[in-house]
DNA sequence: AAATTAAGGATATAAACTATCCGAAAATCG
DNA sequence: CGATTTTCGGATAGTTTATATCCTTAATTT
């Protein structure tokens, strides 16, 4: 149960479109360049993040990607969401309906309880995503990266924004 | 990030082996009947269950797996990462390591500040997986599942334990 | 001795993930 | 206007993982 890179990568642009200028945008050739990530793949976790409304978009040169509510107001539920998808991690095949005991035409009243369990795993799991807002990574980011090193990636980023 | 149909199958079959009577032993064949699964492929998920001692085998006829431990004593957790792994779902790639404006050498002190998120998440599904205890199970299904059904379940499950 | 069983290796198929390429449509800029 | 840049979506291909089956070996029971 390994979650897809682009989660990764979605998170770490979300950062850093967080900490873009009011009005601009950055494209995904500079967000790839400043993550070492393949330029086309990172452009289908974007394309996941316009598509679920998180991030905006623009064409053309000084065209790009900026979010599209204000970093408070984006947890990391959303994002994660946007490019895994919204699927439950287990699936419930309800293998106890193949017992041969069973009635035939018997119908459970509840689901299965094996099921609950993990959905409720899975439920604390996404409960702790939604409870940590992009904001908050900002904040965590910004105490712990150098200020030398947070100001000349912006520098660099912007350069690139056109 | 969906979980292996062996996690739900493993799950299931720990909860008719802490049904058995004391010293007995159910067989792959009579667990992949009850439950309607493909026989060799269910034994790979039993033998992950081996493997982390949750049960103990013997051979023979009238052979098979019993819990090698008290239901109140095993923990969905160990029961999912014994066939699921013990992996974090989520992986840090270090791609900010990537960033051009990083000093030659640098060393970052701390985990990354996503990966420190995802793995609080992570550590949340595991804590409650962990909190429930395979008797906890056992205890909601002879609630739930009706009486007859329940009793004539086990009556078929010991006429295949020799 | 014969039947049954777990264990593990080998193999095959299907699905998902990773990655690249291309064309279309839209926006910018000279 | 025309050239460039950009997102977007489709097509495709390679790799890895999951699913499933088969077979051999060794141990155990009857």
């Amino acid at each position: 149960m390994i979650l897809k890179s682009q989660v990764e990568w979605a998170l770490h642009c979300c950062a850093i479109l967080a900490g873009l200028p009011e009005g601009r945008y950055l494209s995904t050739k500079a967000l790839a360049e400043l993550h070492g990530l393949p330029k086309e793949y990172l452009s289908k976790a974007l394309q996941s993040l316009s598509q679920a409304s998180l991030v905006e978009t623009t064409l053309g040169p000084s065209g790009g990607y900026r979010l599209a509510r204000a970093p408070s107001e984006i947890n990391f539920l959303e994002i994660v969401e946007a490019v895994e998808g919204k699927a439950l991690s287990f699936t419930c095949t309800n293998i106890r309906a193949n017992n041969p005991c069973r009635a035939e035409g018997y119908c459970d009243s509840k689901p299965c309880a094996v099921a609950r369990v993990m959905w409720e795993a899975d439920e604390a799991w996404r409960d702790t995503l939604r409870r940590v807002r992009l904001s908050d990574l900002v904040g965590t980011l910004s105490e712990e990266v150098p200020a030398e090193l947070w100001r000349s990636t912006f520098e660099w980023v912007l350069k690139r924004a056109g």
